[in-house]
DNA sequence: ATCCTTACCGGTAACGTTACCGGTACGATT
DNA sequence: AATCGTACCGGTAACGTTACCGGTAAGGAT
């Protein structure tokens, strides 16, 4: 942009057309008080000019820039791409642009003052409205409107998305514990996500529903990374009296959880029963019996509502909670109470 | 945007730290000519009110946005993703932020004039310089820098990041010629595409090389696509004296072949051996032989040569060639005379 | 004939920022 | 003492666009 050939502006169009540039502004927005033939003769011009107008200056100026902008964690996660593919479908049903901003890395990076300086910047200047994906912050101070996807706490103060995760842990250990299931280890999430929280509830209390007992060292701390949850893996099917199934906190712990087991010579569904969270593409792939919470969906709707605030219309709801589903593949087996003796008589 | 609580601007951060505007946009940018305590004192000031300089605005007036614009296809290719990552990898450790423009589906939509749009749009206005992902166009009128990942001829006007496509199927096919296979069936994609037309023609040559038959009923036309590869490949393996290995143009379309595979009966690789392209993350899962060609690496490298231009620096090279490499995984089996005889007989 | 409405169009002032051209103060040099 | 150089800072004019307020002409109503 340095040695820019100056590009054609609203004014080269207005004198060449032989109008005022007010006129070329109204034909380029709203359309209304221009005479038919004016309005085809700028048209012309603009096509002839290979004329495109200027974003920058058009949304300083103008009330909105038909841009809409997604922050959202290091997007080489499966679960931000799955959100992504989202919001990108329901971008390219309407005639807004996308800007994506990254955090960085989920694990670290992400601080409140971050999320509040993207907002800002975004919403200050460029965009008509925000998408937030994971944000940490309670609230944000913001000159447009904004929605989130999967936020912290379970009631933020702006309109937001998330799934189910207290349902979706429940359908994910009552299918297990059907299965014949007794011993069933927990890989957590980050205890500070909403999310990981409400699973580990969803998993202890489907345990006490049904009456089997609570043992809490069979709930190892992961942090949603394949890598941490491999160690995690080999802690519970190391561990005296193992459980004879895992239930990962999302998907890419249970890829952690199919590391270590290949590792310990453990045949899944054979031996080991593994349960995974989210539905990525991956678990198709791994044949993993897992929860889907409809990423991509998520992603849709919370774009959905983002425009609908945009365009100043009212939202049917401020928490959109969408339902999560079990979907079941072969990384599963039911479990029989004499394999089962078998077992813990070895151990 | 409607109803925007002014948000507070230069000229608010001015007053409050009792300097000029120039001298808060001295300190924003250049950092030069101002005092040490001036300079804190400023910085303390934009801290409490919370500013956050105007996209728009500072992208106007001023010679750069600090902004790349990407212009990718549906990234709801496993292919665009993979190259997005390496994008976003470059801008992580660059101080630039990313736009992202999706040319909708890769199948339709896309014409040169689109995409030229899109250029102009972006770089008359809002960003320092783009980044397009397998354009049509051979050129582009463009105010800033554009580099462009895999486009369709070999040497565009324009900077460019490819890969070696050619090399790439030569080494794919190889490695089937020297399993035993002489009967190799290839899936093309799109002729449009240069990469499809290069792999072709990588097939042909390496068959002649090795001094095999060329039969050209064992080359059936797909489009890159999992859906059409499946008819593709149930064309190869119900012909008389079907092919033994089959060459996939893409792994979107090797899924598609396990696909008919799968619903005709045929295990993969004990009997059908199969080779993609690409190296997308669904290979890994599927076990599937394939060809490296480093996606996101060349998402990285675009974006970098793309820095180096938006900084005014020379680039080593204009066409940047990425080497491929041959991916060996369970896809595939050796094949020996006798049982190439049997099933010549029983057919 | 005069007034009023309607359809169309133009002029101008912003929007928030940076580039450019100055200007002041003060110590150093002649 | 006069001059100069340096460090720091302010004023102003753009950038390209749209919102707002007018203004003109034509044609119908009075």
């Amino acid at each position: 942009m340095r040695n820019k050939k100056r590009a054609v502006t609203i004014q080269d169009v207005a004198k060449a057309a032989g109008v005022s540039v007010s006129t070329v502004s109204r034909v380029l927005n709203e359309k209304v008080d221009v005479a038919q033939d004016t309005q085809e003769r700028i048209l012309d011009v603009i096509k002839q000019l290979g004329y495109t107008s200027n974003l920058a200056a058009r949304s300083m100026r103008g009330r909105h820039s038909h841009l809409i902008g997604l922050i959202i964690p290091d997007i080489g996660f499966p679960y931000s791409i799955e959100i992504m593919k989202g919001v990108n479908q329901a971008i390219a049903q309407s005639d807004f642009g996308l800007m994506v901003y990254t955090t960085g890395d989920i694990q670290k990076n992400a601080t409140a003052s971050l999320e509040q300086h993207y907002v800002s910047l975004l919403n200050n200047s460029i965009t008509d409205g925000v998408i937030i994906v994971a944000p940490i912050a309670q609230d944000f101070y913001s000159d447009g409107p904004i929605v989130s996807v999967d936020p912290h706490k379970m009631k933020p103060n702006f309109p937001s998305v998330h799934a189910n995760n207290y349902e979706g842990a429940r359908q994910a250990i009552k299918y297990l514990i059907e299965l014949g299931h007794t011993r069933i280890g927990f890989i957590a999430g980050r205890p500070e996500l909403e999310s990981a929280e409400r699973r580990l509830r969803g998993y202890r209390d489907t345990l006490v529903e049904f009456g089997l007992p609570l043992d809490e060292s069979l709930i190892v701390q992961g942090d949603f990374t394949q890598k941490i949850a491999v160690g995690c893996a080999h802690q519970l099917l190391t561990m005296e009296n193992r459980p004879t199934a895992i239930f990962a906190g999302n998907d890419q712990s249970a890829i952690g959880v199919y590391e270590a087991a290949e590792e310990l010579g453990f045949d899944i569904p054979g031996d080991l029963s593994v349960v995974g969270f989210d539905n990525i593409p991956e678990a198709g792939y791994l044949n993993l019996t897992t929860i889907d919470q409809f990423l991509t969906d998520m992603g849709r709707v919370a774009t959905e509502m983002l425009i609908q605030l945009i365009n100043q219309k009212p939202l049917e709801t401020l928490t959109y909670r969408m339902q999560t589903e079990l979907i079941i593949r072969g990384s599963c087996s039911p479990i029989f109470q004499e394999a089962l003796h078998e077992t813990k008589s070895a151990l």
